[in-house]
DNA sequence: GTTCCTGCAAAAGCTTTGCAGAAGA
DNA sequence: TCTTCTGCAAAGCTTTTGCAGGAAC
């Protein structure tokens, strides 16, 4: 299908995990859709499809993924958990009007950290919020 | 008492906020605990002071404190949200076995953003995840 | 046949809402 | 008096758990 998506059907079968019509396709998914999905949008768009998914699978699957490290949990908003297959490091950008969320390039060995020097960093994270440029002139 | 707690205190009047002795509690709390707490830790603290107090008094204050700027939400893990007082920019090293947050300062200037320059940027958040240095030396 | 996976239903945990009484201006 | 604040109880949401049936090996 695509390179990612082969990448990660090779994950599977080195760590001996099976690869069930679901949770191929919510892997599917999160290479399709790398806007960073919720469980509810992951759910709501795939049961059109899986008529019989169901919620706690989605769930089951995303809790195994990221145990395994196929998958991140961003957080962004402190109310919904998001989802991330993309591993290299980036920045989130989430618009406060249409909440739509955004990659940005971002060199983390750029963010000086004084004071972390006896630190073992295993995760970075930066995210900002604001107004993309679409609701900006939309505001115009 | 304290540098920061008058300034709240001006801010509060000037915008026409009660300080109620939960309110006055909560934000006295607030500024001498700057581990960025969670409801709970804040409620289950003071509660020991104030019998009466209740759980949505907690909530309602936040909220309000939030909504006029003087408190911070910040998110770090999907299922706590935690609140600071401190608005100066800075980092949240949260590590993975001790469950402490450690600010660590940040010159956000410097963080690279290719890609944003047509974002309205209002709110910058970077946090680490690792293993703190005491965790690390108990270790081993 | 044993292990793992799915999905329903129920439970759990955190946060918000409705509302009545109390406090403050 | 009129508005705001408190706090109980209930509701709402998201996520987890228990469990029984089904699939895979």
């Amino acid at each position: 299908m695509n390179q990612l998506f082969d990448r990660l059907q090779n994950e599977l079968k080195k760590k001996n995990i099976n690869l069930s019509y679901q949770r191929l396709k919510v892997l599917e998914y999160l290479t399709q859709n790398q806007c960073h999905p919720t469980v509810e949008q992951i759910y709501t768009d795939l049961e059109k499809e899986i008529s019989t998914l169901s919620k706690t699978t989605v769930y089951n699957t995303l809790k195994k993924m990221v145990s395994e490290g196929l998958v991140r949990i961003i957080t962004i908003e402190d109310n919904e958990t998001r989802y991330d297959i993309n591993t290299h490091d980036h920045g989130h950008f989430k618009c406060e009007i249409c909440k739509n969320i955004f990659d940005f390039d971002i060199n983390m060995d750029l963010v000086l950290t004084k004071g972390l020097e006896r630190f073992k960093i295993l995760d970075r994270n930066v995210y900002f919020k604001g107004i993309c440029p679409g609701c900006l002139s939309n505001s115009k």
